[in-house]
RNA sequence: GGUCCCAUAGCUCAACAGGAUAGAGCAUCUGCCUUCUAAGCAGACGGUUCGGGGUUCGAGUCCCUGUGGGAUCACCA
């Protein structure tokens, strides 16, 4: 079906070539909705064209509403305002459409596959320490636009790299070799992650006494951070990591398997998935490989003293290292590793889309640059999906200082409130428990998923665990709400053996028309957080549907409606609705109950 | 110091590519459940869009500049 704003951008053309022998691009037609107060559909912004009229902007504006009207069956009327032309737009073409979205099962979504094939990274986490607040933000953020891809043709490949290796690692590990007398998390009770990340804690607090005990012996602070034999010892076990030390092995395979069983269960409660994980375990030593083939190629430049550099000076950009003189790697290396391992591997990616934090776009910028000079052109449509930091009120959360918000934690407090908010409100009897979990869970991690993209990616966000998250107004749960209402109606309505269907020649209340226009914007949106890579846009139009059909729904009746045929209609339009708001939530991840 | 990002109502956030009188939620206040689910609806209150210049028919949006906040510029990841 074609869109009115293609209709009325062609006609607008159309008109200027007629009344004035000019000839514009459509898309170049400015249109926008016309706003409430004045009267109208669509606006056609007449300033633009005013030089190719060469009259005022009302006159103009008049002159091509005048066309308009005479020319296209779907512009009833028109009225000008300054130099704003408003369209009046048949209630018939409102009736096909709602008629057509109808009669669409994916109505908004572009064809399965039609895009071309994208990989989009999200997680990276480190096998040291469990998720947190921020991380759930980076993972909704990856997944949705996953989904929003989708939705708009593109073939997605969901990865997840995973930092397995270093010396990060090897601290719990040494850490739980010294003080762990064999616990595993079956013996302590403790999810997997969350094991391990104790003993990362515990010895980050052995270091620190080792330097504290150094300090007081004479050591200068710097020399003890660098001397205390427990980082000395944590050095020892990376070396014999990699020289592939059965014992450091078994024990890094160990410590490693109870961290993906905790996050196992994490991602699955979060409802994200992968289609591929990809370890730097692995991936560092390709990147290695691939620098020194750009030595050989004259890409990169080797010094004396073996380190390799690539010069980015003519790119605005500085000298950056990319092995060091040992010939061990660094973190730009294993990315450029992973990234020519995943090109090689998918030979239809267009290209790659990092969820990663905003303190890494210099990291990025220089990735993709040194990706292109290796001959990766692939990597102009590579991505860096920036997003901004969580913060506490009390500013960042720092793990040494205990204020980490860790996501299981986060996530088990949201369902319980949506737990006793369910309780109070009293509507869920008849449920079993487990029902009622499911549900809990539904809507608790729906507020918080809700909450943490309804904001733009760049943009850091702040989150107060003492206030903790809304369940009532601009959130998750109320657009869960409303789609419950529009269940309601229609199980009502079937009941009753009404049924949504569409007449012509039905009259459009100014509420239906303005659920209908609302209807009309999905395709719109969704290529709009497609190409921005940005979930809020779909976050704050579902909002803005579900806010209008609040009101509908308590200014018109529905079921009592005696009119057949406006009784029809509206059953249809909170059909749609429900399927617009419900395909919109899924999105973002979030799920849609059916009674709350 | 260089580079990048951010600054909108008391608070949390919107505002397509520059368009009309900058919108929501929370908070405060007023009405509305004998009626399709009140996690709701209707309304009131609340703004020098950080300051100062500029570009133009028109600037929250673009440019310059200042202030405030954040990030980054490692042989860390």
């Amino acid at each position: 079906m074609k869109t009115i704003e293609s209709i009325l951008q062609k006609g607008v053309t159309e008109a200027a070539k007629a009344l004035f022998d000019a000839d514009i691009d459509a898309p170049s037609v400015q249109l926008q909705k016309t706003r409430k107060e004045f009267e109208g559909d669509f606006t056609v912004v007449v300033f633009p064209l005013v030089r190719i009229a060469k009259k005022s902007p009302e006159e103009t504006g008049k002159t091509i509403g005048e066309y308009l009207q005479t020319h296209l069956p779907e512009v009833i009327g028109f009225n000008t305002v300054k130099g704003f032309l408003n369209l009046s737009i048949a209630a018939s073409y409102w009736i096909d459409f709602i008629r057509y979205a109808a009669s669409e099962a994916d109505f908004g979504f572009s064809p399965r596959q039609s895009a071309g094939q994208m990989m989009v990274e999200y997680s990276s986490p480190n096998t040291n320490k469990p998720l947190h607040l921020g991380h759930l933000r980076n993972i909704f953020l990856g997944h949705s636009v996953a989904n929003i891809l989708e939705a708009a043709g593109h073939d997605v490949l969901r990865v997840q790299i995973i930092n397995d290796r270093g010396i990060h690692i090897c601290k719990s590990m040494l850490a739980w070799q010294r003080f762990g007398n064999g616990e595993t998390p079956e013996s302590a009770g403790l999810k997997g992650d969350k094991l391990v990340g104790k003993y990362y804690v515990a010895f980050d607090k052995a270091y620190k006494e080792e330097i504290k005990a150094l300090v007081a012996g004479g050591k200068s602070e710097e020399a003890a951070a660098k001397e205390a034999p427990i980082l000395l010892e944590a050095q020892e076990m990376l070396r014999k990591w990699e020289q592939r030390d059965p014992e450091v092995v078994d024990l890094w395979k160990n410590m490693n398997g109870w961290v993906y069983e905790g996050f196992d269960y994490t991602y699955h409660e979060m409802g994200v998935w992968f289609d591929k994980l990809y370890y730097e375990s692995d991936t560092y030593l390709i990147g290695k490989e691939e620098v020194l083939r750009g030595v050989e190629k004259g890409v990169f430049e080797q010094r004396e003293d073996g380190s390799v550099w690539v010069d980015l000076t003519n790119d605005g950009l500085d000298q950056k290292l990319l092995l060091r003189k040992d010939g061990t790697a660094v973190y730009m290396t294993q990315d450029i590793g992973t990234a020519i391992l995943r090109f090689r591997e998918h030979p239809e990616l267009l290209g790659q889309i990092y969820t990663v934090g905003n303190e890494q776009e210099y990291h990025f910028k220089v990735l993709f640059m040194i990706l292109e000079k290796l001959g990766f052109e692939k990597a102009k449509n590579n991505f860096h999906l920036s997003y901004g930091m969580v913060e506490l009120p009390e500013g960042k959360m720092k793990s040494r200082e205990g204020t980490v918000v860790d996501a299981d934690d986060i996530m088990a407090e949201m369902a319980a409130t949506a737990g006793s908010i369910a309780e109070e409100q009293g509507k869920l009897d008849g449920l079993s428990d487990a029902e009622k979990e499911a549900l809990h869970k539904k809507i608790g991690y729906g507020a918080l998923k809700y909450y943490l993209l309804k904001v733009q990616p760049k943009k850091t966000m702040m989150f107060n665990p003492k206030e903790s998250i809304d369940f009532f107004g601009n959130t998750g749960p109320f657009i869960q709400f409303n789609y419950v209402r529009t269940r309601a109606l229609l199980r009502n309505a079937a009941e009753k053996g009404f049924s949504a269907e569409v007449h012509d020649g039905v009259e459009l209340s100014p509420e239906e028309r303005e659920l209908v226009k609302l209807l009309h914007d999905f395709p719109a949106v969704i290529q709009e957080a497609a190409a921005s890579y940005d979930p809020s846009h779909i976050a704050n139009y579902a909002y803005d549907l579900v806010k209008m059909y609040s009101s509908f729904y308590q200014a018109v009746p529905v079921l009592k409606e005696e009119d057949e045929s406006k009784r029809s209609l509206r059953l249809t339009i909170t059909e749609q609705t429900g399927n617009v708001v419900k395909r919109a939530m899924n999105l973002l991840g979030v799920e849609m109950p059916e009674r709350m």
